[in-house]
DNA sequence: GGAAAGCTGAAACGTGTGTTTGAAACCCGA
DNA sequence: TCGGGTTTCAAACACACGTTTCAGCTTTCC
């Protein structure tokens, strides 16, 4: 909108970056003001001038990322003709990639997603379900709801689709820790889509355990 | 040793405590110091007192931690002639209630596990990983080898051991969000089986799917 | 050219952190 | 009862945090 200098939209967005970053690398709680518009090169007083505060600025590198993800490579959406464990295994390759990709499209989402799953940051934490889990979750109950036939009892359902979403973020979640024991995740897109293929390959076999044990 | 009051180690003991409930709660990091003394009823100088520092108390609830994992329930150990899948059936319920349960033999081991996993304490990892993680990854491993019958090839097997350990970290590292979905992780003893039950069937279902594969 | 708006800079504010100090209070043995 | 080691306590330390202020600079518009 504005016809003004370069630099104001310059700033703000060296902000963005600067901060996105950092907030990706160790989280909110821990991410430091300072320490975001020293990378940035810029001052303290930016962040309020141009965002209003830290956390107004955490929201905005959502806003951001959420619309890089989603413009990058949208979310699957499995057709009702599709055959289910096709589209678990295009699902799956699609979250891991999501997960997982580093320095590419979308620099910072998965990161960002790791540490707001594991610990919320308040009044983050229902905006990325409505806009970011929720989805996820119902798009895989979806599929596997379609591949199990007919609904599984009590909470059965929901642990498999739980199940599922578990194989595709633990490898960024225990990030540290694979990489102590000499199984770093991938971070190529090759590499991604060969463990999600790894990936898919054990969720199908494992939900084709559960039709056979309804159909019993 | 010390003969004198009970005060000493009765400050200390609820120092110890406080500071478990404390880091369980939110981590290392985010703990502090006067919350804990707070909540202990006693003064902030007697962590230095008694412990030397805020990291030395932290270590100190670890080994506690650790302690009373093993002695309450230690880890199984698959022999030889076991039938594998029954081993892991086996392994998984009692990971599941080592990293679930809640407010019982250990109250805080799971959860300071959690927090560990994902935003590693530096100088706490390396510990953690031979005292905890290593351990059961290698057991877990054996059982898979056990399972697929002949090792698969390149990273395979090592996707496979981390998925199954991804099944039973997950509802405990995305706990928040869960909760927000609808689906809280299990804290009762005979829910967690119940959910360790079904996930033991989907791994073995998946596990058992790279059986056929490698035969073919 | 001058005034107004936009933007940046250094410094300080108030609060919270982990840590340290040194003097009281306490307890126990002699 | 006294002395000496043991344990607590309030206070302050130095530092880091997010935030605020306001002077000074630049840019834009009339």
């Amino acid at each position: 909108m504005s016809k003004r200098s370069d630099s104001h939209d310059a700033t703000k967005a060296r902000l963005l970056f600067a901060a996105g970053e950092e907030f990706a690398r160790v989280g909110f709680g821990a991410a430091s003001v300072r320490a975001i518009v020293d990378a940035a090169g810029a001052n303290v007083s930016a962040v309020k001038y141009h965002y209003g505060s830290k956390t107004d600025l955490y929201l905005a590198v959502w806003e951001f990322a959420a619309k890089q993800m989603v413009s990058s490579e949208p979310m699957p959406v499995v057709e009702d003709f599709d055959d289910p464990r096709q589209a678990l295994r295009r699902f799956i390759a699609w979250f891991m990639r999501l997960v997982l990709t580093e320095s590419e499209e979308h620099p910072w989402a998965g990161q960002l997603l790791a540490h707001e799953t594991v610990s919320p940051t308040p009044g983050a934490l229902d905006v990325f379900v409505a806009n970011c889990a929720g989805p996820i979750k119902d798009e895989i109950a979806r599929i596997v709801k379609k591949i199990i036939g007919r609904p599984a009892r009590g909470k059965t359902l929901d642990d498999l689709v739980f199940a599922v979403v578990a194989l595709c973020v633990n490898p960024k979640h225990s990030r540290e820790i694979l990489i102590k024991l000499g199984h770093p995740p991938p971070t190529t897109r090759a590499a991604i889509n060969r463990m999600a293929g790894v990936m898919a390959d054990f969720a199908i076999s494992g939900l084709d355990g559960f039709v056979a044990e309804e159909d019993r």
